[in-house]
RNA sequence: GGGGGCGUAGUUCAGUUUGGUUAGAACGCCGGCCUGUCACGCCGGAGGUCGCCGGUUCGAUCCCGGUCGUCCCCGCCA
C-alpha cells in the first residue's frame, strides 16, 4: 500500500475546519492507550501532537496492524478528521478537540525502546516540566535527544531567530560575505584551534577566534556594510555557558559612529526577542565602565533591579570601628548596599553566619557588616562603635528607611570592595527574590580602559585594532596609557554580556604607536599582522562594528538553563562529543602525510 | 592548572551513617485483561560487573588508596 504524501498535513495544522475531511499524516508514534478494542495513540511530528483511534468495528485489520505499533515507531496514514463528543474533548493538547479515525497505514521502521522518554505528553499545563536525564546520555543520542518536542521548539525559535536578524540587516543594507575558516593565528586573545597543513611543511593553519581583520578588510574594500552569522573557534577551558565552537553575529560599516552602531542593534534586539514574545524598549541605558564597576561591581551589570553599591568611606574616616577605620584611613573603600523592606525577614544568625561568614569569604571577601534600620535607627552587633552622627550618615547615603537593611563590604583593596560586593549584590538579590524574571533589562557599556596591566604589561582590553580616545597620542608613560579610554562598547541584557564591539582605528600611525604601546617589536608586527597594517595604508574609511554571541541571545530568548540547549550538536564539558566520539586519534597514515608524530606523555 | 560533588536496573533516584542471608522504588520495557482514554486503569514478568583496579576484612555497593568518566566553582576566555 501505499499513501499520497505530498500533500500532507502537520498535526499541528488540523482543526475543526477540517472536520469530516480526509488528511494525510506522516510521524513517529507518541503514545499508546489500548483499551483492548478502541485504540488510542499519539503521533507526533515537529509541529506537535494528534490523536489517532483505532476501532476494530471499523476495521479489524488496521485494527490489528495497529497493535504492533510501539513508541517511536516511524509511520504514515490516511484518515477523517473528526469532532470529538464534548466531554472527549482534551484542552490540555492544541488539537485536543479533535482526532483521526485512521484508514490506511503504513509502518516504515521499527524502533529500539529509546535509552530515555521521547514523548513530552504534551501537557500544556507545566511545558518545561522535569526533564532530568544525565547530559552525557542526550549528547550521545542526541539525534533523540532533538526528536523532543521542547527541543524541536528551541531550534525552530533559534532559525526564527536567524531569519529575523537576515531579514533586518538586508533592510538596512548589510551584505551577507564570509571569510575564510582556515586561516592565520593571531597572537594575543585566547588560544587558537589549530590546523596542520599537509602542503607546507612545520606550518598551521588558525580557526579563527572570530573573523576581525577580515571584516575590516572589507571596509578598505569598500564593501560598507557587512554582517555574517559565523562561527568562532577559542580553545579555552569551557563553562557552562561556553563552547569551543560558538556562533557569532558578526557586522561591521564605515562611515559611522556609535551612536549608528546603537540605533542599528536596538530594534534589531527588541525584535528577536518579540519573537518569543518578550518585549523591551529602546534607547537602552549606557553606563561607563567606570560608574558599572563602582555601582554593580562588575561591567556586566544585572539592572533588572536596583540595589546599587554606595561609597561610604569619607564618612566613616573617624569611625570607632577599627577595621572600618584602618580600611578608611589607608587608601580602601566601605562601600554599602541596601536590601529593602527585609529587616524583619533577614535574621541576625543569617547575617551573621551565612552570609558575612559563609557566603562573602566564598566571595574572596575577608568579612561583611550588617546594620538593620529599626525606628529610624540601626541595629546590629556592632552599631555601638558608630557615633549617631555616623548612623545618620549612614543612613542618609544609602537613602535607607525602616525595614532596610545595609551591607557593607570593606577591604584596603578597592577593586576587591566592588568585586565581592557586586557578587553579594547578586546573590542578595536572586536569594531574596529582587529579580524580575520577566523582566529583559538592556544596557550599553561604554567607555572602557584601552588598556590594562596583565603580568605587569599594558595589554589591550578589547582588541589592539580599537579607536583609543584622544589623549592616546599625546600618551608617554604607562599611567598616561592606563588612562586612555576606548571607543568600545559591550551590550549587556539582564547582567550577561551578550555582545561587543568598537570604532575602530583607520589611520596607521595610530594603529602603529597601538602595537608599540603593546611592546611589539617591527618584525612581531609585520609577522603576525603585516598584511593588515599595509591595507590601513591605502585609503581606510573609518568604520567599527560588533559582535553578538549568538547561542548566548537565543538561550536568553528562550530561557533555557544553558546554551547547549540551543545548540543542535553541542560539545560536552570537557569539549568532548559523546556522539561522534570527537575529538579522536588518527592513523599514521595520515599523521605521516602531515609530518606530525604523537609524543605520549607516560 | 587548583578545589569540590557525583558514578547503583533502560532512565531518574533510594540504600552505604553502624560492612553481614535474596540490593529496592518510580517511570520505561515485555505478556495478559480492558470500547472514550489522553500521566488511562488492573494483574503478572523480565531487567544489576553497585564505573574500573587494588587494599583492609572471615566477609566490601558500603571503609581506604589509585584510576577513569562526568558535573560545579576558581584560574583562563584580546
Amino acid at each position: 500500500m501505499t499513501i499520497e504524501l505530498n500533500n500532507r498535513r502537520y498535526c499541528s495544522d488540523l482543526s475543526l475546519d477540517l472536520n469530516n475531511q480526509t488528511v494525510e499524516l506522516a510521524g513517529w508514534v507518541d503514545t499508546i492507550r489500548d483499551h483492548g478494542q478502541l485504540l488510542f495513540m499519539h503521533l507526533r511530528d515537529r509541529s506537535g501532537v494528534v490523536q489517532l483511534v483505532f476501532n476494530p468495528e471499523d476495521n479489524k485489520d488496521l485494527h490489528h496492524q495497529a497493535e504492533q505499533l510501539r513508541s517511536e515507531y516511524c509511520v504514515a496514514l490516511k484518515g477523517i478528521v473528526i469532532e470529538r463528543d464534548d466531554e472527549a474533548k482534551n484542552p490540555h493538547v492544541p488539537t485536543g478537540m479533535l482526532e483521526v479515525h485512521v484508514s490506511d497505514l503504513i509502518l516504515y521502521n521499527k524502533a529500539k525502546t529509546p535509552p530515555f522518554l521521547i514523548s513530552e505528553k504534551s501537557v500544556a499545563e507545566d511545558e518545561h516540566q522535569d526533564f532530568n536525564v544525565d547530559e552525557d546520555l542526550r549528547l550521545t543520542y542526541r539525534y533523540l535527544d532533538l526528536r523532543r518536542h521542547s527541543m524541536q521548539h528551541n531550534m525552530i525559535t533559534r532559525h526564527k531567530i536567524m531569519r529575523e536578524i537576515r531579514n533586518y540587516l538586508d533592510e538596512k543594507g548589510f551584505i551577507d560575505i564570509e571569510t575564510p575558516v582556515l586561516t592565520k593565528s593571531t597572537p594575543e586573545g585566547a588560544r587558537d584551534y589549530l590546523v596542520p597543513s599537509r602542503h607546507h611543511d612545520n606550518c598551521f593553519y588558525a580557526l579563527p577566534q572570530s573573523p576581525q581583520m577580515f571584516k575590516q578588510l572589507l571596509m578598505v574594500s569598500g564593501l560598507d556594510k557587512y554582517y555574517q552569522i559565523v562561527k568562532c573557534f577559542r580553545d579555552e577551558d569551557l563553562r557552562p555557558n561556553r563552547q569551543p565552537e560558538f556562533t557569532q553575529l558578526d557586522l561591521e560599516a564605515s562611515f559611522i559612529d556609535e551612536t549608528y552602531i546603537y540605533s542599528l542593534l536596538e530594534p534589531l534586539v527588541e525584535r528577536v526577542f518579540k519573537l518569543a514574545g518578550k518585549s523591551l524598549q529602546g534607547p537602552f541605558p549606557h553606563i561607563t565602565y567606570e560608574d558599572a564597576m563602582n555601582r554593580y561591581g562588575n561591567d556586566h551589570p544585572d539592572l533588572r533591579f536596583d540595589m546599587t553599591m554606595v561609597d561610604v568611606t569619607d564618612l566613616l574616616k573617624n569611625v570607632n570601628y577599627k577595621i572600618f577605620n584602618t580600611i578608611a584611613n589607608n587608601n580602601g573603600a566601605i562601600k554599602g548596599i541596601k536590601v529593602s523592606n527585609k529587616a524583619s525577614e533577614m535574621s541576625k544568625n543569617m547575617l551573621q553566619e551565612e552570609l558575612a561568614k559563609k557566603v562573602v569569604p566564598k566571595f574572596g571577601g575577608k568579612g561583611m557588616t550588617w546594620m538593620k534600620v529599626i525606628d529610624g535607627k540601626l541595629e546590629s552587633n556592632i552599631v555601638q562603635f558608630f557615633s549617631e552622627q555616623e548612623q545618620a550618615d549612614l543612613i542618609h547615603a544609602l537613602e535607607a528607611t525602616d525595614n532596610d537593611v545595609l551591607l557593607f563590604v570593606a577591604d584596603t583593596n578597592k577593586a576587591l570592595v566592588n568585586d565581592v560586593l557586586g557578587r553579594l549584590r547578586l546573590y542578595v538579590g536572586q536569594k531574596w527574590g529582587f529579580i524580575d524574571h520577566s523582566k529583559i533589562a538592556a544596557c550599553w557599556v561604554t567607555d572602557f580602559p584601552m588598556f590594562e596591566l596583565k603580568d605587569n604589561r599594558l595589554n589591550s582590553m578589547h582588541h589592539p585594532f580599537t579607536q583609543p580616545d584622544d589623549s592616546f597620542m599625546r600618551a608617554q608613560t604607562t599611567d598616561d596609557f592606563l588612562a586612555v579610554n576606548s571607543r568600545a562598547y559591550d551590550l549587556v541584557i539582564n547582567g550577561e554580556e551578550i555582545g561587543g564591539g568598537s570604532i575602530r582605528i583607520h589611520d596607521s600611525d595610530t594603529q602603529a604607536k597601538i602595537f608599540q604601546t603593546l611592546g611589539m617589536t617591527d618584525d612581531d608586527i609585520k609577522q603576525k599582522f603585516g598584511f593588515f597594517v599595509e591595507a590601513l595604508t591605502y585609503g581606510t574609511p573609518p568604520h567599527g562594528g560588533l559582535a553578538l554571541g549568538m547561542d548566548r541571545l537565543v538561550s536568553m530568548v528562550l530561557d533555557t538553563a544553558s546554551i547547549r540547549e540551543v545548540i543542535a550538536f553541542p560539545k560536552n564539558r570537557v569539549a568532548f562529543c559523546p556522539l561522534t566520539q570527537a575529538p579522536s586519534n588518527v592513523g599514521n597514515q595520515q599523521l605521516d602525510e602531515l609530518k606530525l608524530s604523537c609524543v605520549k606523555n607516560v
